[in-house]
RNA sequence: GGAGCCAUAGCCAAGUGGUAAGGCACAGGUCUGCAACACCUUCAUCGUCGGUUCAAAUCCGACUGGCUCCUCCA
């Protein structure tokens, strides 16, 4: 089965076919931190984490690269602006490097919560000092870029013919200059800094042949994947609004430095929304992850997630949150009734082999996760009702060599505990007793106990069961 | 002003030409001391109007509504 893939260059879905045989190159721009990881961060790593998981599930040899923005960005894009790094430090009151660090550990450490695999090559800004002046160096000599008066570096756009092919716009009808104050030395408004100045406040700089200065924030990216995947490589990654100008620009500054193509299949997630809006810091319902982890599991979020497509809006509420934790539980708790069923001589059977290609062919069709999904639940109805065990050993087995490693939802994740199981069962034993002598407010109140705690009885002829639910 | 995305039942959500997947909620039922779980049953012609076609949710056009980008943001 080949692998269909919505590429952002030329809008339309196409068959993914990598530059070098088996080998894939994928670069995903990674999160300024200058602050803590937000929803909008969950949605975009946990579909490309899932993108990278497939991949490598089919086969291919993956190099995943992720930057870390960790210098440069300013607030607007004068002047006068002020890098988002170092402002808040200033806040915090410590040294700029410190902020990176520590919210590139709460990225990090958010992300394993999410099952987020870690990319193979995680690469910071400030590291990269060296190869970001040299590509300008050759931007300026090339004659695409030119240093002003005030010594920073403009990418000049009006020689890259091609710029604005991605986001499908032209320089003359975005809105450059008419929102925010234009940097006064660029030669037209549509120019984007390569290299910026750095006045004596500024902390985070660097020694350039155009005196000390940073970076500006797109040419960190066409460094970086240049550096570790080379000039021309297989798929570049992002969050939807990252296509303009950021992804622009990269185009620009690699095809003219390298001379040659950049990437040949741009992929981009869809936002997330909060209560049906933009999720922002001024719009006060700006979510970050620490706080979420608080009241909801993480895996539960990456479910809820998954759930719909990586290039559909995500909408996050309450309600729809408990209703993916329902959910989630319930494949969970039918697997481990499978997993209890299972044989070691096993032979194929028709219907879990046809479901399972259901489930690989909606992956196939650019990571329908889903459409994929949708067939677990067929998969629990079955468990739920068959005693065939060479069934359920197939559909175990299609859990533990597809399901869980594609999309990372840990539903094997049967940690076992036998000293909580042997309370658990004496606490179940002094219910039934109370039970038998019809003591029904002492039953009752051990059950709903152990509910609040995630252990849910099942009673039943055969006697009493019990099932572990993921709780918020 | 320019660019783009979306619109499927109470809610979420698949489906890009062949006659509407799945989940949640609701209702009825089986099971249960009562519940919960599980199972069974019921539940939509796809924003509006027009066009193309033997055939459209699916293609084209117009309109309406929502969202995003054009400053940084995943």
């Amino acid at each position: 089965m080949s692998l269909i893939v919505y590429n952002t260059i030329g809008h339309k879905k196409e068959e993914f076919i990598p530059l070098h045989g088996n080998n894939v190159g994928m670069y995903v721009c990674g999160p300024t931190v200058y602050g803590f990881p937000h929803l909008g961060h969950a949605k975009s790593y946990i579909s490309f984490d899932t993108i990278y998981r497939y991949l490598k599930y089919k086969g291919y040899n993956v190099k995943y690269v992720q930057n870390i923005t960790d210098v440069g960005h300013l607030v607007g894009d004068s002047d006068e602006g002020e890098s988002k790094i170092e402002k808040q430090a200033k806040i915090e009151q410590v040294d700029p490097y410190q902020i990176a660090y520590k919210y590139e550990l709460s990225y990090f450490d958010c992300m394993e919560k999410l099952n987020v695999l870690k990319p193979d090559i995680s690469c910071r800004a400030t590291g990269h000092i060296i190869e970001i002046i040299d590509m300008i160096k050759t931007l300026v000599d090339k004659g695409y870029a030119y240093v002003t008066e005030n010594n920073n570096v403009y990418f000049d756009v009006s020689k890259f013919k091609e710029y604005g092919k991605l986001s499908n716009r032209t320089i003359d009808n975005t809105m450059s200059g008419k929102r925010i104050t234009l940097a006064d030395d660029k030669k037209r408004p549509e120019d984007f800094a390569l290299w910026k100045n750095a006045d004596n406040n500024h902390l985070m700089k660097w020694p350039s042949p155009w005196g000390d200065g940073y970076p500006g924030w797109h040419i960190e990216c066409s460094v970086m994947s240049k550096k570790y995947l080379g000039d021309t490589f297989d798929i570049h990654g992002g969050g939807m609004d990252n296509i303009f100008p950021h992804h622009e620009c990269e185009i620009a500054q690699s095809t003219c430095a390298n001379e040659c193509k950049f990437v040949n299949y741009f992929i981009h997630n869809n936002l997330v929304t909060v209560n049906g809006q933009k999720m922002g810091k001024s719009l006060g319902n700006f979510i970050t992850l620490p706080d979420l982890f608080k009241k909801y599991n993480p895996i539960v979020i990456r479910f809820y997630t998954l759930l719909s497509h990586y290039r559909k809006p995500t909408d996050f509420d309450d309600n729809k949150l408990i209703e993916a934790n329902k959910n989630y539980n319930s494949i969970v708790n039918a697997l481990i009734k499978a997993r209890s069923n299972i044989v070691k001589n096993y032979t194929i059977d028709e219907e879990i082999f046809k479901i399972k290609n259901n489930f690989l062919e909606a992956m196939d069709d650019d990571f329908n996760t889903a459409l994929a999904i949708s067939y677990l639940y067929e998969l629990v109805k079955i468990i739920n009702k068959t005693d065939d065990k060479n069934k359920l050993t197939n559909i175990v087995k299609f859990f533990d060599e597809e399901v869980n490693q594609i999309l990372g939802l840990s539903f094997n994740n049967t940690t076992d505990n036998s000293k909580e199981d042997s309370l658990i069962k004496f606490i179940i034993e002094l219910r039934d007793q109370a039970r038998s002598e019809k003591r029904y407010d002492l039953s009752d109140k051990i059950r709903d106990e152990l509910n609040n705690i995630g252990i849910v009885l099942k009673d039943s002829k055969e006697g009493t069961t019990y099932e572990k639910k993921v709780l918020f």
